[in-house]
DNA sequence: CTGAAAGCGCTTACAG
DNA sequence: CTGAAAGCGCTTACAG
């Protein structure tokens, strides 16, 4: 950190008082016009910067979000950075971030250990083991606080606060309803275990259409890989031993794993079956065909969470107190490639 | 932020002065075991945290780190982010994120904001509009100020600072030795256009080694990516175009575009022809088959850019000066895969 | 062993 | 229109 120039110098320079430098920089009417330029002119040549520490220390604010998330090599996790980033940027906030590890006991850590460096708020997606454990009582301490929170894609319904989701379980409905309607009737589900909200509102989704049409659910059809990083041979033994004419795969790694395993069968894509990802990423345009995607919107969703923050922010520095907890809906997006027919 | 107990209303409650409450709490033997132990108990049953805030003002450090990245929805970027925020937090400092877009005017934006924010130092990547307009007088001026600057893969030989590359050189330079070795003869390099650090120095090893083995340089089986937007078609041309039995890519992207072409024309790979990318991430074992890669090893650049700094950071606040400039190589790892026989 | 005072860099209610 | 004083929450040299 830097020396520059303060107040104090300024006033001892222009031989007036801290309190005059102050008000002139500030440009209050209390001063005359005549000393406040020249003061304002002193300082500009001499780049005064006002102190933020002082400052914050003063407004009782750090102008600070702090961002946790579960894992960050990740096309999903870096965009909403991404989107976050450029809100706080442009409304004045600092963005720091730290991770999680998907360990409940990191996530405890991270909260504490900024809620007591000061941080404004926080905007976190929830570690597995946080959700797989349902556990939250660091997050309603930090509200207890007066800190809010923004949680975001992987939240939990244990805590009153501001939440950014995907429409999943909407999307799953209608993407699995387009599958039906082409006549697909053997789809299957590439999906994570039941704690993801994500992915169980997904599941729910493709459920919920077949059942609506009157089909009988086949629960051999559905896939819930039970580590992630094996997916490929789960997959790959999924595939060999069901007869699908329709694939939808909760993530890009899963539906890539499913498209190249498929075709190591001899079929047809999407003559014999159609595919499906959410989450759109890089590898989605790297494989042949290219998939179809319903983009999770990384970087809208965001620019939302940064928004609600702030709005957050904002409202408590004013009215002392939390504006009543709002949930946002930003839709996934269809993106037609190759491995469907629509 | 939160209203937590501060040290004046502990000392109003124990009926002793400030002085006495922050000594204690510091546990200096200038208090007798007796208070101190009072103090101490009083202050954790009231979880008294002090206030970072008013020891960044006393201390003139803010226990910050900037990190200013051209792009993060990247699989190198935010490798290095993760290996960064590892040691950041392992060694008590915050880590604030911000994008410069590649772009030169947001880079140099970021820098003076953070400055002006009080980091305590920075650790980057140029911008590609940095590099091709080589300015970085941004730069010269916060290290002016006495803030310490790590720059890493994407440097500038203009500023004297604390680096951290890959041996991309070398890596190169061994690489094509390997391919030549093995009978290729026609080997293509597929890169970045000449600004960008990092790429040039992969050029100039994959030069140097065909010149040194008596071989002469064919131009036409150089590609630099004039609109990497546009690197799939460019791609595709070069790749039809001409007849290789090689090919050395410098992201992932560039080479599994490469390697779909390949099959498009029959080729059988690695037999007709041998495909190595730089910096591996996700793509590279969702190719079919999977690409041989010279991993940059981010997270270990991550974790050497913030041990360099930290280490600048430390020596600063006890000696008053920077400690003389130093150059960290993390070697590629080489991760065999399918598209190579060695 | 304990405390009053000054200071980090700023703001603002109050006096003149 | 200008300035002295108190305060944000802490530390530390100095006095007693």
């Amino acid at each position: 950190m830097i020396n520059r120039i303060t107040q104090k110098q300024i006033a001892h320079h222009m031989q007036v008082s801290v309190s005059t430098v102050s008000k002139a920089l500030n440009d209050s009417h209390e001063i005359s016009k005549e000393l406040r330029v020249k003061i304002q002119d002193f300082a500009k040549k001499n780049q005064y910067v006002p102190n933020p520490t002082a400052l914050n220390l003063k407004n009782k604010s750090t102008k600070t979000i702090a961002l946790i998330l579960p894992e960050i090599v990740h096309h999903f996790f870096s965009s909403v950075i991404k989107g976050i980033e450029q809100v706080a940027w442009e409304r004045g906030y600092k963005l720091v971030i730290s991770l999680s590890q998907d360990s409940l006991l990191k996530e405890v850590q991270n909260v504490q250990h900024l809620v007591n460096k000061n941080v404004d708020g926080f905007i976190l997606s929830l570690s597995k083991e946080t959700q797989s454990e349902n556990k939250v009582q660091h997050l309603q301490e930090a509200i207890d606080l007066g800190i809010p929170i923004v949680l975001f894609d992987r939240i939990s319904d244990a805590i009153n606060c501001d939440k950014v989701i995907s429409n999943d379980y909407e999307s799953a409905l209608n993407v699995t309803n387009k599958l039906l309607s082409e006549g697909r009737k053997n789809i299957g589900l590439i999906t994570t275990q039941d704690y993801i909200s994500v992915g169980t509102l997904r599941t729910k989704g493709y459920i919920d259409a077949i059942e609506k049409a009157g089909l009988k659910l086949n629960p051999k059809f559905i896939l819930k890989i039970s580590d992630v990083k094996n997916s490929k041979s789960e997959i790959q033994k999924f595939i060999k031993t069901t007869d699908l004419d329709g694939v939808i795969g909760v993530n890009e790694k899963f539906t890539a794993s499913a498209l190249a395993e498929l075709k190591n069968k001899g079929k047809e894509i999407p003559t014999d079956v159609s595919l499906v990802t959410f989450s759109d990423g890089l590898l989605s345009t790297f494989t042949t065909p290219q998939l179809s995607a319903l983009d999770q919107q990384g970087m809208e969703m965001g620019k939302e969470s940064a928004c609600l923050l702030i709005n957050q922010l904002e409202n408590i520095s004013k009215k002392k107190e939390m504006l009543p907890a709002m949930t946002s809906v930003v839709n996934t997006k269809w993106i037609r490639r190759e491995t469907t027919k629509f």
